[in-house]
DNA sequence: ATTATATATTTGTATTATACAAGCATATAG
DNA sequence: CTATATGCTTGTATAATACAAATATATAAT
C-alpha cells in the first residue's frame, strides 16, 4: 500500500504541476501565438538537426497539418529555414536559422531562470537525483 | 557548472513530460469534451468540498467565464450539483455528486495504472523520494 | 512509357478551450 | 431608494488542433 500511496502522490503533484505549467505557457504565449510550440520545435531542430513536418509531427505526437502550419509560422518569423530534400521533392526539411538559435537561446534562459529560482534551496545532489528520476520516467513514458 | 547541467536537465525533462502528458489528455478526450479539466474539477471538489466559480477558477488560474461554462458541462452530466449560497443569492456552490465521485475514482484509477507502470521498476524507496521532491517543487512553484 | 497508386505537404473547414467584454441578478453603501 | 460593487452567465473573437480535400512528387504495374 505504501508504493500505492507514492505513485498517487507521484500522479497528483505531476498533474499538479502539469495545470500550472500550461498556464504559464498560455500566460506567456498572449504576444502573437506560438510560443508553446516553439520552443519545442526550435529545441528539436537545435539538438537532432534538421527534420521534415512528418518528424516533427510524430515528434510532437502533433498532426502534420498543425505542424505545417507551426513550421510555416516559424518560417515566416525567420526562425526556421526551409529546404527541399535533393532525393524527394515532395519533401521540405527545416533547420533552425541563426536568429532561431538566438531565439531558443533566450527562451531556454527565461525557463531556467524558473526553475533555477524554483529549485534554489535544494542542494545539487537533491537536484541531480531529480533530474536522473524524471529522465527514466521519460523514458518509460 | 554541476548546478546549472542538473536545473537544465530537470528543465529539458519536465518540458518533455508536460508534452507527453498534454498529448495524452487531448487524446484521450476525444470523447465528447472537457475531460482534461473535469478530473481537476472534480478533485478539487472532492478533496476541498464545495466551492463556487470564481474560487474554482482561481486555482485554476483559469477565467471565471471559462470556469463557469466547464462547471456547467459537468452539471448537465450530473458530475457536480448546483446550490445557492443561503447567505448571498448570487453565488453558485458546487458540490461533487456521487456519480461524479465514481467517475473521479474511475478517472484516477486510470491515471494511477499508467504511472503505476512507469514506474514499476523503481523502488518504493525512488518512489518515495521522486513524490516528495516533486512536492517541493510544486510547493514553490 | 503511361497510368495507377502511394507519400509528403499544404490548405479548407470544423471543433474546442480559452479570454475579454457585455449583460443580468443580487448585495452593499450612500 | 438609488448608485455602485460583486458573482456569474452569455456573446464574441482568437488560437490550437484534427480531419478531410487538394496538390505535388515518387514509385509500381502493366
Amino acid at each position: 500500500m505504501n508504493n500505492k500511496n507514492a505513485v498517487e502522490r507521484i500522479e497528483y503533484e505531476l498533474t499538479t504541476f502539469i495545470r500550472r505549467a500550461v498556464y504559464i505557457d498560455n500566460s506567456e504565449n498572449k504576444i502573437g501565438n506560438l510560443e508553446r510550440a516553439s520552443y519545442l520545435i526550435l529545441r528539436q531542430l537545435d539538438e537532432f538537426g534538421p527534420a521534415r513536418v512528418k518528424k516533427l509531427a510524430e515528434s510532437f505526437k502533433l498532426d502534420i497539418s498543425t505542424l505545417s502550419r507551426q513550421a510555416g509560422a516559424l518560417e515566416g518569423k525567420g526562425l526556421i529555414e526551409r529546404s527541399s530534400d535533393p532525393s524527394d521533392g515532395r519533401v521540405s526539411l527545416f533547420t533552425i536559422t541563426e536568429l532561431g538559435r538566438e531565439k531558443l537561446k533566450a527562451d531556454k534562459k527565461t525557463r531556467l531562470a524558473r526553475y533555477q529560482k524554483m529549485l534554489e534551496t535544494w542542494t545539487n545532489e537533491e537536484k541531480e537525483l531529480f533530474g536522473e528520476l524524471l529522465e527514466r520516467m521519460n523514458d518509460v513514458f
